[in-house]
DNA sequence: TAATAACCGACTAAATAAGTCGGATATAAA
DNA sequence: TTTATATCCGACTTATTTAGTCGGTTATTA
């Protein structure tokens, strides 16, 4: 429970390497010093590309690097644009839950709930890196 | 990701809903109230009355009441014995990732793993029946 | 033009969470 | 003392989510 998925952990594993060597950085590289599937760091470095966050060079001698300064994300809004919103409980996201109309901690819950986003909204991406 | 289970939450809604009346509740009562799977109810409540938060009583007219105040009781304390330690990522009590030993992220995401424990420290249970 | 790297989607496998089932024990009331 | 109702307990099945795999495309450099 509570737990961050292996794809949030490589993104974050890729974006510290990134971070520390400067250079362009290959997925098979980092999928290799870290002992990572290939096809799911190829994946998320994708992702992260998309997101905006990574550049990516084609073709030989291409790969990776950052196109943004940590500081100024998030963790939140990193983790949130690998695996969509977060959240203790998604009342307010999906509307399936049999509890809705009955539920006595919808309001606490969602306080709650703000005061986690909150807490991940005030910590930065450099924080990763030290 | 950073859901809390359905456990958890049948564990809330319980335990308001007892803090609420204070009498005698069945796990019968709150399964139906609330729509929640009788059994699932049941287990989640025996849970509780083994940690010690409620008091089981059986028989007809049995039930559980509470025995315990909310003020005393974090939500991670909470949390935990219910559904075992909490963590954003194992690495420190499992001891089977591949990438402990090249991870590059292991003492920044342990920094901030401890920062949300501690987060869920500061919230006391009565929190939940605000 | 061959090798390499990103790109993409569909698929399978593994792990976890959610829910079910069958039966035991205790107790209050008829 | 019997019956009904409640907790108690563990094993089991099902559903959902996460993790990982596969096959093939496109771009680019040497």
């Amino acid at each position: 429970m509570l737990k961050i998925t292996k794809k949030t952990e490589y993104a974050l594993i890729a974006i510290r390497h990134i971070e520390d060597n400067k250079i362009l950085v290959s997925s098979n590289d980092i999928a290799k010093q870290y002992d990572i599937p290939r096809e799911l760091m190829a994946k998320t470095l994708q992702l992260m590309a998309k997101a905006g966050y990574l550049k990516a060079i084609k073709g030989p001698n291409g790969g990776y690097k950052s196109q943004i300064s940590l500081e100024n994300i998030s963790l939140r809004e990193f983790m949130e644009s690998i695996e969509g919103p977060l959240g203790l409980i998604d009342c307010y996201t999906s509307k399936d839950c049999k509890q809705i109309n009955a539920c006595n901690i919808k309001d606490p819950i969602k306080r709650i709930n703000k005061s986690l986003l909150n807490f991940l909204d005030n910590i930065s991406l450099v924080e990763i890196t030290r």
